[in-house]
DNA sequence: AATTACTCCAACCGCTATTAC
DNA sequence: AGTAATAGCGGTTGGAGTAAT
């Protein structure tokens, strides 16, 4: 039962865990009586054994009004994902594109529901990258030292069909797959400072060749000086 | 039917930012 | 300007419900 869930310690000790119906109502009636401000004031008067910060969480995730309950939609899912990838884990900022959710409900569906489900697409998505890399460097014919122009690396993008790959593997990967990527992503971030003449590719393999390719971008300046951005570290090796 | 493992979500905690005095 | 109180935020935990064994 929620009411012997609800730790006590004592008469006139703060209670902790889950709120009965009474504490609710309580809560609603002073709230609607001096507003959604004082809180310690409001945990005070009405005579709950709840701290101010309490009350607060309780009537901003459960009992005030224009809540949204049930199940978050798909529409409601693509916002979320997008503003995540934009944002990150600030789920208050993206609870208030979404009326109706609470940045805990947020925080909650992405953690039972998004996290899984993009770890798994990220798993699928390396997966078949590294059997497009092995194609491409297998075309290439020489795994050691491999120089590309930007041109070279939409190849492999283009490549990131449908195909049979050398090793006989199907595959098949959208470009926008590809290029929702988080590692792609972080690439593409900074690909505004880089126009396309001056980006060249660079694709290193080791002695091993195909498990450990090495991706840097290299540019000009336009005094003249040449840098390379290796601290992009490794494109693909990112297990 | 009993037990264990797992999922989901409400609530708590600790910290930082903002506001009131 | 300094301090205390309050509000807000993000991470974590605990427990209820459910599925699997």
């Amino acid at each position: 039962m929620a009411c012997q869930a609800a730790a006590t310690q004592g008469d006139n000790k703060l209670r902790k865990g889950t709120w009965l119906e009474e504490e609710d109502e309580q809560l609603v009636t002073f709230v609607t009586l001096f507003g959604d401000r004082k809180w310690d004031f409001i945990a005070t008067a009405s005579g709950l054994k709840r701290t101010g910060k309490s009350c607060r969480l309780r009537w901003l995730n459960y009992l005030r009004p224009n809540l949204k309950r049930g199940q978050i939609s798909a529409e409601e899912e693509k916002i979320i994902i997008q503003l995540h990838e934009l944002w990150g884990n600030k789920w208050a900022k993206i609870a208030r594109r979404l009326p109706g959710r609470t940045d805990n409900d947020i925080k909650n569906y992405w953690r039972t529901h998004l996290k899984k489900k993009l770890q798994a697409q990220e798993e699928n998505f390396q997966c078949k990258v590294n059997i497009a890399k092995q194609d491409f460097l297998y075309q290439k014919g020489d795994t050691n030292s491999l120089n590309c122009n930007m041109g070279d690396y939409k190849s492999v993008e283009d490549k990131v069909g449908t195909k049979e790959s050398p090793l006989g593997q199907h595959y098949e990967l959208s470009s926008s797959t590809y290029l929702n990527s988080p590692y792609e992503t972080r690439l593409y971030d900074w690909m505004p400072e880089l126009s396309g003449d001056q980006t060249e590719m660079k694709i290193h393999g080791d002695s091993g060749g195909l498990d450990s390719c090495f991706c840097y971008l290299k540019w000009n300046s336009e005094d003249g000086d040449t840098s390379i951005l290796d601290s992009l570290g490794s494109l693909w090796d990112m297990n």
